[in-house]
DNA sequence: TGTACATCAGTGAACGCGCGTTCACTGATGTAC
DNA sequence: TGTACATCAGTGAACGCGCGTTCACTGATGTAC
């Protein structure tokens, strides 16, 4: 082109703030759906809108990014679970919770690209990873199974077993996601009978 | 050195094929414990004891090998299964599907680098993959969950239920896995109770 | 409020590195006769 | 059984490519006075 646009080199403040939530919430899509290591620094910042050398104004390294998606992403799971908690009573509760297991246990949480879930989505990435993004990931699923034992007890008078339904039925939640996206292209009927399997058993426990 | 060793150039075809019985030993290791992505070929190689150009006399591509990992991954599963419903009676039967659950969720099986079960290990890697591997991948949990309904059936007299009972339990036990290992290294007295909690709720359904 | 200049969030070329794959080469094995 | 030679499973250099990261540069923003 013979006139070339001029460009802005010099941003301000708020739009660098802007910038950098762009790159958090490219990354929080893009690592969910491909893995970190699926996901190069270039095409984290070309689907935020911008050039890769930009990149380190705002984060040290690729890696200091993935501990930060997986406290956002166990901030967003964790505060979904809190809302059901907010029940008037506890047939309430209860109702908004089914839902809750209801929308995880979806078709469409299946079939998104991106498993909303931290846990699902980025389980083994977390654990290969090491380090800082390994000790941040297991403390989200600590938070996260005190969250759901929260949301399972009746109001006032939380039960001992509470703890252990927590934990099985947050195993059953991840587990049956992962089963039904693993054969959901080959096997879509099965895919199907894992999901309803598995939100009746947690909904009737 | 100044006399160098002989080099034996061409190999029998028995030494060939024991070649490449310990490059797919190696793969089955390091891509559960690294996944796919997580090993090249000439670490996979080298881990065999040989060089990585010689690779493709056995594979054409790294994508066939990781597939030819899916199969054989869940025929030692499927195997390892099939043989808990060789019991006399029921009852012993049931003794031996305990038994292969407290080997599943032991602490043993956790702390291993590479996870035995390929659902744990490899899902979001073969889901991710795509093609071929997806299609194995995903035909390898269809025959899982088959030989569990057997092995959790009573002889001769099959429940309408135990096809849910097998997809529930599969997803507790993947599940319960993939959460002990998320924790073990940042927490792990949550880790054993996990471990703990799930026993407990798969055997005693 | 106006002026002088340091700051800083962008850009895009370049770095070293490891990846999957290809290739020329080797010489004992395996085979045709 | 002996000879001639094609086969083939190895080796290791080299390929193009994409990775994470660094760097010189830009020029409006933000600040000190």
């Amino acid at each position: 082109m013979f006139a070339r646009e001029a460009r802005v080199l010099r941003i301000t403040r708020e739009e660098a703030e802007q910038n950098r939530t762009r790159i958090v919430d490219a990354a929080a899509r893009l690592f969910r759906e491909k893995g970190f290591n699926g996901v190069g620094v270039a095409e984290l910042m070309h689907a935020a809108g911008l050039t890769h050398g930009g990149f380190y104004n705002h984060f040290a390294s690729k890696e200091e990014l993935e501990g930060a998606i997986c406290d956002l992403s166990f901030d967003q799971a964790v505060g979904m679970l809190e809302r059901t908690a907010a029940g008037a009573t506890d047939a309430e509760r209860k109702a908004r919770f089914d839902d809750y297991v209801a929308n995880y246990l979806s078709e469409r949480a299946r079939d998104a690209g991106a498993a909303r879930c931290p846990m699902v989505a980025l389980a083994n990435d977390a654990v290969r990873q090491g380090g800082a993004v390994r000790r941040r990931f297991a403390a989200g699923i600590a938070r996260y199974i005190d969250a759901l034992e929260r949301a399972i007890a009746p109001r006032g008078r939380p039960r001992d077993r509470d703890r252990g339904h927590a934990i099985t039925t947050l195993a059953m939640l991840i587990g049956g996601l992962i089963l039904a996206r693993g054969v959901k292209d080959a096997d879509r009927a099965l895919s199907d009978e894992i999901l309803a399997t598995l939100r009746e058993a947690i909904t009737q426990r």
